[in-house]
DNA sequence: AAATGATTTAACCAATTGGTCAAAGATAAG
DNA sequence: CTTATCTTTGACCAATTGGTTAAATCATTT
């Protein structure tokens, strides 16, 4: 039972991320993972000794999902344009298939910051490097002066926000679960003309 | 009594405030509500019935504070370009001066979407006006075409996200307290930009 | 000052919740 | 078959939590 997880095991964790990506650390039962596994609930605490542990594992998770690709292409060797149409497209490929780990992960963070400390790193972000590219295509005269921080925070924040606020736009615009998904394969194209168009030099 | 509201009353609000925003609902607790109130807990429940009842009196507060002036200035008569710049400047004063509003409103309504229903009402947003203020400068060759639901989206995303990824952006960049506050002022400027300079026709 | 009504409190309560435990079923090894 | 180890369960426990109650205090009116 080393080699393959033990089916229980897999199944605990699959139940865990549903209910906990979807109410939270504080809104989770273990009754109510234990029921989505279909198991007792003393059986969680013989694989996940705590509620603590097993979410610290599903968040682990979760924040490799929500991360680790992405941030790879942001360090890659790649033009900056390039970048920015390969992060956009990552990120709607990954939230549209885990609507609901944007909302999950950026409120277990504000709830609970150091857990970041702890998580982030095996994630293994180094700003330095896309700052670094950054500065060098504003020195070339390729981009508008930006701060790096600037331009990542605009393309997060358009990639991101809308599944975070999807109810808040379904409910003001009346868009049902379909419109909503074709209004996101939207922003495959809006999203990188937005922030490309706003910081290239020659319009 | 009726005139100027208890004091007691006031003191209850202020504090419910301050803890369903930081620690969401499901975090919340009555005990530290009336701690943070200075007060006993019976007095909650002589004041407010229950936790959702008190919940819903902050929640409709902070969802008043949320939206109604940004929504106001969205309906109002004004150039489509000014809309965006006072919209803009107006979400970055709201959020400084409550920086936790915007994580707990996407978090209380993703878990609860029904709430919207039932209060955005009283916020009073009509999508159509917007919607058609939109289309006749796309029609006018003023921007160019775009769906005024994407249009609202990045405006808000560039907006609010910052906001609601906050230790995020700290722990990756290094950023603190007052990094992120000169960070957020910068934004003033950029975040019209960007928009403008991306949808209109005349670069 | 006596009576009336609103405000505040300490003590309690029932339900929920995370967690434990000892015993029962499986599974594999000798 | 027997033993030993791992897996699963039902019953149970202590702590927490939202909520209640009856009595005490305070304020107002007469």
């Amino acid at each position: 039972m080393s080699e393959i997880e033990s089916n229980t095991e897999n199944g605990i964790l699959k139940a865990a991320r549903i209910v906990f990506t979807n109410k939270g650390f504080d809104g989770a039962r273990m009754q109510e993972i234990a029921d989505e596994a279909g198991i007792n609930k003393a059986l969680l605490h013989y694989y996940f000794r705590s509620k603590d542990k097993l979410f610290e594992a599903i968040f682990k998770d979760v924040l490799n999902t929500m991360f680790t690709k992405v941030i790879s292409v942001l360090m890659a060797e790649m033009p900056l344009f390039e970048k920015i149409e390969k992060i956009s497209s990552n990120y709607i490929d990954i939230l549209t298939q885990n609507p609901d780990i944007a909302g999950f992960v950026f409120h277990e963070i504000s709830r609970n910051p150091e857990r970041l400390v702890g998580n982030m790193k095996s994630v293994g972000a180094n700003f330095e490097i896309i700052k670094n590219q950054i500065g060098e295509e504003v020195k070339a005269g390729i981009i508008i002066p930006i701060k790096a921080e600037q331009l990542i925070a605009n393309l997060m924040s358009l990639c991101v926000f809308p599944f975070i606020a999807k109810p808040v736009f379904m409910g003001i615009t009346g868009m049902n679960q379909d419109d909503f998904l074709q209004f996101i394969e939207e922003r495959r194209q809006i999203i990188p003309y937005t922030i490309i168009t706003a910081i290239k030099t020659d319009k």
